[in-house]
Order: structure tokens, then sequence, then C-alpha cells
DNA sequence: AGCACA
């Protein structure tokens, strides 16, 4: 018994019932039986280098739980090629024949590791004072080695993200971080506390509201107001 | 703890 795995489903379907019933031993007369398998075949990308994941393949290997899925390990993530069994729209776009799309082995997407704009941890934050709500993110303990599009790349993925600045000072940078509202401002202001950005050197960011949101300096409206009305500027 | 842009 074997498996194969193929680019598509549709070549798949090609495969097996090209090969079904075809004898393949003369003298006995013993065909050939092809049938879809239950899951897609898992093929390991990179040996060696994810020494946890073959651990635990090994563990839940040995822990027998093999009863309800005898045909591929229970861990793999579910491919999102499945959704489309059973959905009749995927044969109606089949690529062009290339007898060699199935040799690199096919982008085992499912296997590759987070994309680069998560955080890779969260440390604890003494978040000591804030400033009122508003739509703008103060971001703080960030070290001059920190790298722009590191934050940009985790930031401008949040719901909301308007625009970023950063901001290098002497042994200090900091960045300013707008967004559509104050709401989303606040998500992200609790979900990324202490969030770590590998290249800052520093731990976990620090993140506040800022004290004047983007686009307002002071409070110059309410001053120049007070101004023009001769009213004192409190 | 460090808060710019207009």
């Amino acid at each position: 018994m074997g498996f194969a795995l193929f680019s598509t489903a549709h070549q798949a379907i090609a495969a097996k019932t090209a090969l079904q019933d075809m004898v393949f031993d003369a003298e006995t007369k013993v065909a050939l039986h092809t049938e879809m398998a239950k899951k897609n075949l898992f093929v390991k990308r990179c040996v060696g280098i994810d020494a946890n994941a073959v651990d635990q393949s090994k563990r839940l290997r040995t822990g027998g739980d093999y009863t309800h899925s005898p045909y591929a390990p229970p861990f793999h993530p579910p491919p999102p090629a499945v959704s489309m069994w059973g959905t009749p729209g995927y044969i109606t776009a089949p690529p062009p024949y290339n007898p060699y799309a199935a040799y690199p082995v096919p982008p085992v997407a499912m296997t590759s590791p987070a994309p680069v704009t998560g955080p890779t941890a969260y440390a604890p934050v003494q978040n000591t004072k804030d400033n009122p709500p508003c739509n703008t993110l103060f971001i703080g303990n960030l070290g001059d080695t920190v790298v722009e599009e590191e934050l940009r790349s985790l930031f401008s993925v949040q719901p909301g993200f308007k625009q970023m600045k950063v901001l290098r000072q002497d042994r200090n940078t900091v960045c300013f971080i707008e967004f559509e509202d104050v709401n989303a401002a606040t998500s992200v202001h609790q979900t990324l506390q202490g969030a770590v950005i590998p290249s800052s050197g520093r731990g976990g960011m620090r993140i506040q509201f800022s004290k004047n949101p983007f686009g307002r300096r002071k409070d110059s409206a309410a001053g120049l107001a007070s101004v023009l009305n001769g009213a004192p500027a409190n």
C-alpha cells in the first residue's frame, strides 16, 4: 500500500482513474486498486530543523492514536485544500498540464512556519502611567536597534491601522501609531502590550495612549479660540 | 521614562 501526493485534486483524480484496475503483475494477474486517501499526504519539508515537530510526531505515534485516523499523523493541521472536497468548483479550473508540476513537492504551505507578522513572545510590562484613551498609541521601551519594518509588519495588520511614525532619539526609540478610532487603538493597546520585537533588544514593548493624537500637537484649537475670545488660556 | 506630525 502506498500514497501519492499530487499538486491538485484534479490531477489526483486523473491519476486514480488512469491507474485503476491496471494489471501490474502479469503472472498473478493482480490488478491495481486506487482510491482517494482520506487525508492529504503529510510531507515533512526540512528534516532535522524542527526537532519539536519530530518529537511530537513520535510521541503521538507511540501513543497509538491511530485508531480513528490510520492514514496520517493526527496532529497535522487541516490543510486549506480540504475544504475543496465536495465542492463542485474544484474541477472548474484545471491548471495547464505540466509534467513536472508535482516534482518540487508542492507548496506544503500547511507546515510552513508562521509569517513574521506576529510578536515572538510577550514580556511583562510595568505600565505605570497612561494617558486618556485616544486613537493614537505611544510605543516605548524599544531599543535603538529596532527595525522599523518589523514594527510596521506587526502593527499594519492590526484592524483599524492608519499610519505609523518612528521617532529615534539618543538612547531611546519610540513609535506612534494612529488608528481609525479609539476602539481600534484600545484593543491593540491591550492585545500587543508587552509584545517582544526581537530586533529591539529590550524585551517587551510598552504601549500607552499618546499624549497628543495624530494630527494635533497641542490643543491648539482651544488655545487659539481662547486667544481670539480674549478668554484666559486655562 | 522617553510623545512627533501639523
